[in-house]
DNA sequence: CGTGATACTGATACTCGTTCTCAACGATTG
DNA sequence: CAATCGTTGAGAACGAGTATCAGTATCACG
């Protein structure tokens, strides 16, 4: 007798999560749906959605507003960590080093807030666009 | 023979600008139009778009994303600065609290980007919603 | 002034990512 | 098998932002 449904693991939410997991590049939900249609052809856009959703309420993945205007991405490291976007090729990549908890002290502090947690995204050049000039195109965006 | 045109303050823009410098909330574009009406009651919401990009362009003011999926903001305060959003109400204030430089360069190290700028924005309850249960109401979303 | 060139405006149509609605489907239980 | 209920896919709906376009204001110049 379940109790509560946690999360029945469907075909098309295992696929898309099969894909988060193969990503390595914060894919958004559209770049979600094209992949997952190799593995679940019928799949309709608004089922990606949904399964995405689920997954982020569930802990199951990050949904990510990585600042530059672009859509959402998703990312199946749950763990903490920040991101660096190119600016040219949209390329994002994680950063391990979180903010000092003396700065998030002290900004509690000063600005009387109770912090729960803090997005930081930095921008900038990635090695591949920095050097080979046309790199490998300007991805996403700009 | 003006070369270049360079920014005509005509109503519209001065009347966006000044809502801009009047306002301490970080409005959305959707609020700017808004607030405008009052001083300029048959302004079109493109051109208070327009407005804003313009105004962004001309470094007049700065384009937030602060990273809770809602539109962008806009705020007037054109110096480098990041906030904290208040997760209950919406409200988000300015931090003028620097990432430390060393923090940047060990990144910027450990990843071979090119680090031209970074977003931080914090989470959290604000004072007002911390202490009175109902604060001023559920501003903005969520 | 009048004239044309150019910038700006407001209404509206449009785009596009995301969410909603709903009938059909499928798994589960008994 | 029948009843239940979550899930699905199609498509409609939504909303922020953008593009289009005809009309208007501004300006330089004669
Ligand atoms: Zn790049
Ligand atoms: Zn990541
Ligand atoms: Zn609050
Ligand atoms: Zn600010």
């Amino acid at each position: 007798m379940p109790e509560r449904t946690e999360l029945r693991l469907t075909p098309q939410r295992g696929a898309v999560l099969e894909v988060l997991k193969a990503a390595d590049d914060h894919p958004t939900a559209a770049e979600v749906y094209e992949r997952v249609r190799v593995a679940a052809p019928g799949i309709g856009s608004a089922t990606v959605y949904r399964a995405l959703a689920l997954l982020v309420s569930t802990g199951h993945a990050l949904e990510l507003s990585l600042g530059d205007g672009t859509a959402a991405r998703y990312d199946a490291n749950t763990s903490r960590h920040d991101h660096a976007v190119c600016e040219r090729c949209g390329r994002a990549v994680d950063i391990d080093q979180p903010v000092p908890d003396g700065m998030v002290a002290e900004i509690a502090r000063r600005s009387g807030f109770t912090i729960t947690g803090y997005d930081l995204q930095f921008r900038g050049l990635c090695p591949e666009c920095q050097s080979g000039g046309a790199g490998q195109g300007p991805g996403r965006r700009q």
